[in-house]
Order: structure tokens, then C-alpha cells, then sequence
DNA sequence: CGTGTCGCGTAC
DNA sequence: GACGTACGCGACACGG
């Protein structure tokens, strides 16, 4: 419908914004549900203004552009005429202030920001679509603003970016019924109320338009009031008649305003894109980063290859051995490193510079994968030749399955970024790339796709595969060379060499091991568990008289507030809690509660475990593998995903059941190894209470001894009961619960909470101590430590608001113990799995679960792998506690039989 | 139809 | 609000 689509692209654009009006707008648009960022700023008209341009940026590709604003300066309409935009209201504070953004982010852009002191954006805009006329610019002005009507000419047209809709001169006739040349005509009768332009009174739209069609101008319409029908209308257009010239004058947009750029000077770009991908990071626009394109860097600085045949190979594998380290990635087809081909190899021995090396298929260059993988296997066994990259256990893993020991492994740059942050959300590369490198690195998606039709990566095109792969392996090492001394000046080196780095290749061996799982045990269980699930349901929805998604919390708490009207507990964000806690109070009131737990316990167990584990039984090795994840949890611990093998059930009678379909092979037998009371111990260590350190020493119980020291008794005479409040003391103090937590949690009043934890901390002096200690450690230096120097920045103990500094105050007492445990299973894993290698020993160790470490052991070694065990646990090299440390270990067919 | 968030529950 | 660290399920809301 406009001439511009019709024109084609044979003439250059300009897109002149109405900046004032458009973060109006976009701030407005999300009034009733404002976009607020982590941080609590509304960053609404942000996120709009700047959605809209990058949406006139794909829509319209303009060769020029600028954002126009209006000034806080009065205008020559204000010398005029006193009331111009009098009845304006003030802009909202919480718009205005998100302006320096706006202005930041059109900028990175590479979009130009204009305005004049004294005249409206209207006037700027005006004046340059004049010189955009004369150099044969078209000129498409964003705005919603019927004002603009009047400049609509062959070369300008109107975009109302909210309706998304252009208007040439027909399109102007059309929605405003008079052609743009009599549009000052028309606002001149009608007035403006936003703008607080009198106009004529009783004359709006409607009269106005027809008054014009039929004279022509207002001076014309005044000619001939003979002819205007209506009494009072004539009488009004004879009294207001000077009112209406000077109306028209307030709306005639001047077209030599002082603007001191011209056309030229408002090139689109360059966009500087690392700018706008932090500035995206800190606004939290995901959505607006996904349409900036790749940071191009120049590519003069870089230099990425591709070998294409085994000469060029042999002269790479040189090349590197001669370097002495380099970034290792590759590329294939698969997470699973069981199913995983290998469709290239990048590596980097040097910043800015990378090496491809696809492997051969039919009509693409490259080398043959067994030639490849025995060229590079010299290099890559190689302890001397250290290899740096980003998650090296899978590269390890993959090498592995292809019969490849990778040696040298010197530096994982994920697992640098998590022990410099360890609280930070991702340590993936784009994101490290971004954070410490300042650049963009191309997404996966952009090679494969995303969601359910993603091509394998074999099927890339090759160019781009090795643009791709040659990125990562360059930037992994560019991250090596930059996150080296920051590890190093952070005190984190050993921990890195010692621990991390050699740990991964112990995971990566328990993760290629997995575990045997008997699912025919699952599937029974599973049947049994489904048969009392159906009867249950039905028996719920008998009791309540209703048929209703049991699985859905919603209806559930429907079902028992409204529909049986019991007594409504604890309220979630969403609505009334059914959790454990409120049906566990109900069960006294309705049967229907204790039903519905035990339902839900079933259910839980059922499709959390028993269905969803023999899913997750790899075809090729018939064992479920999971993934220990290095570098998620904040503390050092570490985790398991697809599946959770540490979450698997021991509490209840029904869930411990699991355990058994987790097994050891033919000959071969579960051991399981567990510290006694870990956290308690390294936090009477960590702050060398006294009382607490003797009962570890004098093999007591420590939960009985302490309840034997609040209550001020002797040991024999505390009752089970006493000992369960004393052991979930134990525990809450070290979470750092408060009075109301264990007030709660024991079902006692806040004030005999109150005592119970003063007599606690008199019982154990230093652990109160302890908890001032590392606040103060935290408002010295910003983070907490565990005994190996591990760190994680802590903030929020200095917030005003009680709930964040509660928070803070948690991870302060809470990490630095958990943390230690963690650092102590750690280096007994890597100590264990030494000894386990070097003696040749006819085991391995499979899981690992906080303070628990499962192997599964040939018959014959059972008793001395035991003593092994306990002494690489027990005495983790370079971790000493002061209190005695005890492991428990038994052995079975099942994990069910070893604990 | 895929994706993200919530409530809930499992582990240590 | 009120106990730290994880993972993952089903339901539900949202957006293309």
C-alpha cells in the first residue's frame, strides 16, 4: 500500500523516531504489568523503546535513522501562546529515569540521537525530511502523533509503530479525511487537547473535516460563514476566528528548524554489539539479545584454518607439540558420549588464532576419523603437552570411547570461572567469552537450530562448522591466558591443580562406569505402586464428590478450602499450600488428607524414579550414567543430573525400596562409604568449640550430648524425644535457622525456641563465635572460605532489608562447612581413585553423594578395598580436622544391602 | 507445540 | 520471611 514497498530499494531511507512519544508509549504499554529486572528497576519503556527499533531496523533496513527528542526548554509555541501543553502532566518519575539508557542503548546501536533546544522533535523531524527530500532520501517518521499528517508527501511517510501500520498521502485521506496539505487546516478548527490547543469550540474532528473538504482553509471557511450551517457553530468560527489562525500556527511544524546534523550524519551503525550484549546482560533482555547479530570482529585479527589433508595434519601436530599447550574442543554429533561420532577437532595454540580439522565425508575435505584420531593421539597422551578447554570432561569422555587417554589436562576454563564465582549462574563459554573477553561467540543454534528439528552437527556445512569450532578451541584459550592470573591472584591455583583439574578426570571415569539398575525390581514396583495409586484417587475423589486432577496443587487446594471447606493453612504466591506440612495438620480433621499423602508420596516415587530411571539405561552399556555436574552448586558440592543419583530415596520405608534395583555386576559387589556426621564435625573443627570437639573426640553422641548440655542432665537420662530436638538444633543451627524456623520445624513457641538456642550457643561458645566470625569476614572481604581457600562472594549482609540479610547472613555460616565437606570428599575421591589406578585394583568407584562415595568391588577385594577406603577418606591429603573423623562403610548386592 | 515458572518433594 | 545446597516432576501460562 506504500509507495516506499512500492519504490522497492532503489531509494535509500530514513527512519526519524518520535523519541518522546515512543517511550511514552512503550512505557505505558506495560502499566498494568510493569517489566522489572533482578534488580528492581522497571526497565518497562526501556525494553519497549528499544524492541520497537530493532523491530524498524528488520522491518525497514534504512540506510539512516535517528531518534528525535523533545527538550525540557520551552519553544517558540510557549512564547506564543502561554497554554501550549499547560494541561501536561508531569512524566513519571520512573520513566524519566530510564531515559539515560535509552539514550545509551539507541546509541550502541549505531543510532543517532538529535534534538534542539527550543523547538519539538516534531520541528527537527520536519526540517530534515526536507533535506532528505532534496537528496532523494525517503523519509518514514515513526510516530503515532496525527500531527505528522501534514508532512506526508511522495517522500515521507508516517509508521505507527503501535498499529504497525504506514501511511502515504492516500493512507492519510483516508484515516483522516482531508489530504496532508489541509491537515493544519483541520487541527487548526478542531484544537488539540493533549497539546492543550484551543482550536474553535464545538468544533471537532468531524465538523472540522467536513468545514475543510467543502472551503479549503480555515481563511476560506471564515469567508464564507453564510454558508456554514448551524447558529451557534457560525457564531463560535466569528468570535474564535484569530483563535483558530494561531491554532493552525501551533500545529504547522516548522521546516528550518536549527539542526546542526545533516542526513549524511545519520548513517544506520555500525552497531557496536559487545556494547549492546552487556547492556542487554544488565537489563536482562534476552529476547533483544537473541536478534543482535554475531559480534563481527575484525576479521583481520583473526585467523582460522582448516586442515584438509594428512600433510597439513603432521605440519599442525608439529606445530603444536612445539607450542607446548593448547585449547582442545570437539566437535560431534551427540551428549552422549556412547553414541557420540566425531565430526571434527578445533584447537588453538594461541590467542586469535584456530585449527580445524573436520573429519572426511563424501564430497567435503578433511581427514578420515582413524587417521585423524592417530595422528593426534601422540600429542594428545602426551602428559607434557598441556591441554587447555571449556568442560574437558567431555572431551576426555569422548577421547576415551575412541580409545584415547587425553593427558595434560592443565586447565578447565569452566571450572576457573566457578571456583573465581562459584555463585554465578553460568560458566558456559558464550557467557564467559562475554564476561571476561568482551565478545560475542556464535550460539550452536545458529548452526543446528533449536527445538525438535535441530540437524546434527554433521550435517553443518563445513566452512561454517570450522568457523564455529575454531571459535570455541581460540577462545577457550584466550580465557586460559586471562583467567590464569585471576586464579592465581584469588589464591586459587592449588585448588585448581590439586583438586578441580584432577577430580574431573575421576568423574569423568565414575560417569562412563555408571551403575547397574535391575529394572524388572523398578517395574514391579512400579506395577504395585500404580494399582494402590488408582484405588487411592478413587477414593479421594469418592470422599470429595468430585472428579479432579489430584497431580494439580491448584485443584486439590479447591477441592479441600471451597469444596469440603476445611480449615485453610499457610498461603503460597498462588493460593492456599497442600504441602506435607498442612495435609499432615488436616489428617487429624478429614481422612481425605491422609489419602492424598499418600498418593503423592506414591506418585512421587513412581514417576520420579521408577518410570523416569529405566528410561535413562544406555543402550550400549545397559548402565544409567549420570552426569556429575562440577560447576553448579555454590558451596563446591558437586551435582548429579539425567538422572539425580543423589536424590534417590532412603528415608521412607516404601522409597529405600529403590535402592535395591541399584546393583552390582556378576562377581562383583555394591560398597558403600559414608562420614559420620561430616558438617557437624568440620564446624566443630572450623571453630574449635571446645564442648563440641570433646564429645567428637570421646565417640559420643553428638545430637544425645547436646541435649544432655541444653537440658543440663546427664547423657543416659536424655529421652529419644529430647535427642531429636537436640539434633534438629544441631542441624538448624548450622542453616543458620532463626527461633521462628525451629520454633516451627518443632512445633514449640518462638520464646522456647528463643531459649533453646541461647542454651546452645552457652553449651557451644565458639560456634556463636563462629557465625559473628564470618560476617565480619564477609563485610571485610566480600566472600567466605572453605579450609582449602575455595571462595563465594557473599552480598546482602549490609541490605537494609531484613529478609536478604537473613539470607546472606545463611550462605555465610552455611558455606564455608558445606563447602569443606565438599573439599574433603573431593580429595578423597582423587586420593582413592589413585590408589585404586596405581595398585590395579578391581574396582571403581560409581557414585557420589555429598558425604557418601558407592564402588562397586569384585568379590575377592571386598575387605582390603574397605581399609583403602577408610584411609583415603578418613585422611584426605591436605585436609586435617582436629576432631576425629569416622566413615562407615558396608557392602551388599544392591545399594539397599550396603548401607 | 515448545519454553519458562511454580509448587512440591526427594537427597545431603 | 523465617533452613543451607541441589534436580526434576506435573501443571499451567505464555508465545509463535
Amino acid at each position: 500500500m506504500t509507495s516506499v514497498e512500492a519504490a522497492g530499494r532503489d531509494v535509500p531511507v530514513l527512519c526519524l523516531i518520535d523519541g518522546s512519544a515512543l517511550v511514552y508509549r512503550s512505557h505505558y504499554a506495560f502499566i498494568r504489568n510493569p517489566l522489572v529486572n533482578s534488580k528492581g528497576e522497571n526497565v518497562s519503556a526501556v525494553f519497549g523503546f528499544i524492541a520497537s527499533v530493532m523491530d524498524l531496523l528488520d522491518r525497514f533496513e534504512p540506510e539512516y535513522i535517528a531518534v528525535v527528542f523533545d527538550t525540557p526548554e520551552p519553544t517558540f509555541r510557549h512564547k506564543m501562546f502561554e497554554d501550549y501543553k499547560a494541561t501536561r502532566e508531569a512524566a513519571p518519575e520512573e520513566m524519566i529515569s530510564q531515559l539515560p539508557m535509552i539514550r545509551e542503548t539507541v546509541g550502541a546501536l549505531g543510532i543517532s540521537v538529535l534534538e534542539s533546544p527550543g523547538y519539538e522533535a516534531d520541528d527537527v523531524i520536519g526540517t530534515l525530511t526536507v533535506r532528505a527530500r532534496s537528496l532523494g532520501v525517503h523519509t518514514i517518521i515513526v510516530s503515532g502523533d496525527k500531527d505528522f499528517y501534514q508532512l506526508v508527501c511522495d517522500d515521507v511517510s508516517i509508521y505507527d509503530p503501535s498499529k504497525k501500520v504506514q501511511y502515504d498521502a492516500d493512507g492519510v485521506v483516508e484515516k483522516f479525511g482531508v489530504p496532508p496539505r489541509q491537515v493544519t487546516e483541520v487541527l487548526g478548527l478542531m484544537g488539540d487537547s493533549s497539546d492543550n490547543v484551543p482550536g474553535v469550540p464545538g468544533i471537532g474532528k468531524k465538523t472540522a473535516v467536513d468545514l475543510i473538504r467543502s472551503f479549503g482553509t480555515i481563511e476560506d471557511v471564515l469567508k464564507n460563514l453564510d454558508s456554514v450551517s448551524g447558529a451557534k457553530r457560525r457564531e463560535n468560527l466569528d468570535v474564535y476566528r484569530d483563535q483558530a489562525i494561531e491554532s493552525r500556527v501551533l500545529v504547522t511544524i516548522e521546516l528550518n528548524a536549527p539542526v546542526d546534523m545533516g542526513v549524511e550524519d545519520l548513517s544506520n551503525g555500525p552497531m557496536d554489539v559487545a556494547r549492546a550484549t552487556e547492556l542487554f546482560r544488565e537489563l536482562e533482555f534476552p529476547s533483544l539479545q537473541k536478534r543482535l547479530p554475531v559480534a563481527k570482529t575484525d576479521s583481520g585479527e583473526f585467523e582460522y584454518r582448516m586442515v584438509k589433508s594428512i600433510q597439513e595434519l603432521d605440519q599442525l601436530v608439529l606445530e603444536l607439540a612445539q607450542a607446548g599447550a593448547f585449547a582442545v574442543d570437539l566437535e560431534t554429533t551427540s551428549l552422549d558420549p556412547f553414541s557420540a561420532d566425531i565430526v571434527g577437532v578445533s584447537v588453538s595454540c594461541a590467542a586469535q588464532k584456530g585449527t580445524y580439522i573436520p573429519v572426511k565425508k563424501k564430497g567435503s575435505p578433511g581427514v578420515q576419523r582413524k587417521s585423524l584420531l592417530k595422528r593426534l593421539r601422540p600429542l594428545l597422551e602426551d602428559d607434557g603437552v598441556r591441554k587447555y578447554g571449556q568442560n574437558l570432561k567431555y572431551d576426555y569422555e569422548i577421547l576415551r570411547v575412541h580409545g584415547i587417554e587425553m593427558r595434560g589436562m592443565e586447565f578447565d576454563t569452566m571450572l576457573a570461572s566457578y571456583l573465581l564465582d562459584p555463585g554465578r549462574r553460568r560458566h558456559n563459554l558464550a557467557a564467559l567469552a562475554l564476561e571476561y573477553l568482551g565478545r560475542s561467540v556464535t550460539p550452536i543454534e545458529d548452526l543446528i537450530g533449536k527445538g525438535t528439528n535441530q540437524l546434527s552437527f554433521a550435517d553443518v556445512d563445513v566452512d561454517k562448522a570450522g568457523d564455529y569450532a575454531c571459535e570455541d578451541a581460540e577462545v577457550a584459550y584466550a580465557l586460559t591466558e586471562e583467567l590464569r592470573p585471576e586464579l592465581s591472584h584469588a589464591g586459587l591455583t592449588p585448588l585448581m591443580a590439586d583438586v578441580e583439574m584432577p577430580l574431573l578426570r575421576v568423574l569423568a571415569h565414575m560417569e562412563l562406569k555408571g551403575v547397574a539398575l535391575d529394572t524388572g525390581i523398578l517395574c514391579r514396583l512400579g506395577d504395585r505402586f500404580g494399582k494402590t495409586i488408582g484405588e487411592l484417587r478413587a477414593d479421594v475423589h469418592e470422599l470429595s464428590g468430585i472428579e479432579f486432577n489430584l497431580d494439580s496443587p491448584k485443584q486439590v487446594s479447591e477441592v479441600l478450602f471451597e469444596r469440603l471447606g476445611l480449615p485453610r493453612g499457610r498461603k503460597t504466591k498462588t493460593g492456599y499450600s497442600t504441602d506435607n506440612r498442612v495435609l499432615g495438620d488436616l489428617s487429624h480433621e478429614h481422612e481425605i488428607a491422609r489419602l492424598i499423602l499418600s498418593y503423592r508420596q506414591l506418585t512421587k516415587l513412581k514417576s520420579g524414579y521408577l518410570d523416569a530411571l529405566p528410561r535413562l539405561v544406555n543402550r550400549r552399556t545397559g548402565r544409567v550414567h549420570t552426569s556429575f555436574n562440577q560447576a553448579v552448586a555454590a558451596t563446591g558440592r558437586l551435582s548429579s543430573s539425567n538422572p539425580n543419583l543423589q536424590n534417590i530415596p532412603t528415608r521412607t520405608v516404601l522409597g529405600r525400596e529403590i535402592r535395591k534395583a541399584f546393583v552390582a555386576d556378576d562377581g562383583s559387589i555394591l560398597m558403600s562409604a559414608d562420614y559420620s556426621q561430616i558438617e557437624l564435625r568440620i564446624m566443630a573443627h572450623i571453630s574449635g568449640d571446645e564442648n563440641m570437639k570433646m564429645a567428637f573426640d570421646e565417640g559420643k553422641d553428638l545430637h544425645r550430648a547436646t541435649a544432655a548440655l541444653i537440658l543440663e542432665k546427664n547423657e543416659e537420662d536424655v529421652e529419644p524425644s529430647e535427642r531429636d530436638w537436640a539434633k534438629t538444633v544441631n542441624f538448624g543451627i548450622m542453616y543458620g535457622m532463626s527461633s521462628f524456623g525451629l520454633a516451627r520445624q518443632l512445633g514449640i513457641s518462638n520464646d522456647a525456641a528463643e531459649v533453646f538456642i541461647d542454651r546452645y550457643f552457652e553449651s557451644y561458645p565458639a560456634v556463636l563465635a563462629y557465625t559473628e566470625r564470618v560476617k565480619r569476614e564477609v563485610l571485610e572481604t566480600g566472600y567466605v572460605s572453605t579450609l582449602l581457600g575455595r571462595r563465594r562472594k557473599v552480598s546482602g549482609l549490609d541490605s537494609e532489608n531484613g529478609r536478604i540479610r537473613g539470607m546472606a547472613e545463611r550462605v555465610a555460616v552455611n558455606t564455608p562447612i558445606q563447602g569443606s565437606a565438599a573439599d574433603m570428599i573431593k580429595v578423597a575421591m582423587i586420593g582413592l581413585a589413585q590408589r585404586i589406578e596405581r595398585e590395579n585394583f578391581p574396582c571403581s568407584l560409581i557414585l557420589q553423594v555429598h558425604d557418601e562415595l558407592i564402588l562397586e568391588v569384585e568379590n575377592g577385594a571386598v575387605d582390603q578395598l574397605a581399609s583403602i577406603v577408610r584411609e583415603e577418606m578418613a585422611r584426605p591429603k591436605g585436609v586435617e580436622l582436629s576432631v576425629p573423623v569416622v566413615v562407615d562403610i558396608g557392602h551388599g548386592n544392591s545399594w539397599f544391602e550396603a548401607h
